[in-house]
DNA sequence: AAGGATTGTCAACAAGTGTTGACTTCACAT
DNA sequence: ATGTGAAGTCAACACTTGTTGACAATCCTT
């Protein structure tokens, strides 16, 4: 009993991160097995199938508690985030590409439009003040979103060699915009 | 000759269209030739192998073009293409998703980087004036594409509802502050 | 009309995919 | 110690992937 446990969660360990980090469709049961040192028959024995093992995964969600705590501590984390270059390393980066990358995916998108729509933007809508409040989230999670995909993905030239103080005063200056018109 | 630049022409409409919406990974070379009505193994005759025939969609790129081509309309241009829902028809979405997807691939990021970087970031900066343009350019394009981003992939409920008007302002409104901050 | 090149078809390949079932190994209660 | 169930291993399955080479069909030139 306590046996399977550790393998399952040496299972999810390494699907989390690959799924994370390559995106559902790009990363095979063997590369996740291969990663945890187990064998690739028990993906279908304690979680049934890829899929319920992506699912699973799923159900950890730590960056996105802390960032719908409350609005201001919301607008200083992510902000503090993108500014910061790319980090493989880092949960919030991983947890970033890993919802472009699953959004996008035929298989996973419905799911992953779920998930975003539950778990982050309809908790932010209902910290955010004024009129719309899920308006403005939403304008607020454009701008914070963008600005990570120009830097993290896109990796823009124009981005690279700006300051993160400079980086950070604009994309503070841009969310409140948001919020505010 | 001339029959094989019509099949030529036919398998690259239909790999445009499938590796446009659906991400290069996702899409397999039977696909593309299924849809285009020819053999598979033209792909490697005509373009060598499936990852020339998608390089070869990238050099037909017509809706950044018109984009790029002065600031105020392409300012017009995106926040008008954003302001519309999600049309899977249209070929600025299409372009969209296409960018997205491929960004994320594997196996076509850094081609993809440099595409964006030297056929869309690149020219913009150059008719975005200012101190930094490029950086000017940057936010701006953060700012389009999480507009974008959200409308269109992630789909929040709390754009669904807004008047086409309304968020054509917003955006406006964002883009105009990324560009002058 | 004959010959040579271009174009298209077909089957197969090696590799990788998710998943399954039979088997062995192990731990623990009786 | 013995039997029962869980835990893990192994090989194989049916399928899809990109690519290749041999073959047939078609076209154009001479």
């Amino acid at each position: 009993m306590t046996k399977a446990v550790t393998t399952k969660q040496k299972l999810l360990q390494a699907a989390r991160r690959q799924f994370w980090t390559r995106g559902y469709s790009n990363v095979s049961v063997r590369d996740i097995t291969g990663e945890a040192g187990v064998d690739a028959a028990l993906v279908s024995r304690y979680f049934g199938s890829k899929q319920g093992l992506f699912e699973a995964t799923l159900e950890v969600l730590p960056p996105w508690d802390a960032l719908t705590a409350d609005p201001d501590r919301f607008l200083d984390l992510a902000v503090e985030t993108f500014s910061q270059p790319y980090d493989p390393d880092a949960d919030t980066d991983n947890a970033f590409t890993m919802l472009l990358t699953n959004i996008l995916d035929p298989e996973m998108g419905e799911t992953m439009r779920n998930h975003f729509q539950d778990g982050i933007a309809a908790p932010l809508a209902a910290k955010v003040g004024g009129e719309k409040p899920e308006q403005h989230a939403a304008m607020l999670l454009a701008v914070l979103f963008g600005a990570a995909l120009m830097r993290k993905q896109f990796r823009l030239s124009g981005l690279a060699g700006v300051p993160t103080e400079t980086l950070r005063a604009q994309v503070l200056h841009l969310a409140q915009a948001a919020l505010r018109f």
